[in-house]
DNA sequence: CAGTATCCAGACCGATACTG
DNA sequence: CAGTATCGGTCTGGATACTG
């Protein structure tokens, strides 16, 4: 059975957002590195271990959504779900608000 | 002389909101607690020192300014700076979001 | 290839006491 | 009242090895 969470923000904001590798995995998903190997062979520093336990909270938040394709060897991959896509955008945002608040200050 | 920085968002947010009690302490000071000693009194287990170590954060990362009022007994004020405000709403939006997705979703 | 188990060094938080 | 110093328990990430 699926286990799943409806936390507060701020509790998720912690736990999710506070995970080192989190946003590197959510921004990965983004653009399209869906597979486990993949992001930890883009990722320089990212163990199975630690994905993995990324990805799970990830889906028990309903950031992303995990499908098995059965196959031999195994396939898995990793997508944003509704939520999670709305919530990388907001994420992206913030890339925009250091944009314009300091970048344009360097000359 | 004052230190602040400009790092990459991604790692302002694991540093940010990774640490316990940085949301909190944005919170109150939107919501208009702004003095240190106030704080304390206003959030349960929060102490002096992991108090500042926020504050002190908040500060370099440019999202809250330090005020001090030569008076005695000392006085001191932290606000949002324009950057904080905006980050601030960032955060208030993904309240929302978990509003839209989940919460009407319980019968 | 996907995912788990174990071990370990380092970071962090909370409690407490103290200085300006 | 604002802020710092110290100590101890706990959590977590990184390295490694292993299973399905």
């Amino acid at each position: 059975m699926e286990k799943t969470e409806t936390p507060s923000v701020k509790r998720m904001m912690e736990d999710v957002v506070g995970c080192k590798w989190s946003l590197s995995v959510i921004d990965m998903v983004q653009r399209g590195v869906n597979r486990p190997g993949a992001m930890v062979r883009e990722e320089d520093g990212l163990t199975t271990k630690v994905l993995n336990q990324r990805l799970s909270k990830l889906k028990r938040y309903r950031i992303l959504e995990r499908t098995v394709y059965p196959e031999v060897p195994p396939r898995v991959e990793y997508h944003l779900t509704e939520f999670g896509e709305a919530f990388a955008q907001i994420i992206t945002r913030i890339n925009d608000l250091q944009g314009r608040y300091f970048d344009e200050s360097r000359t």
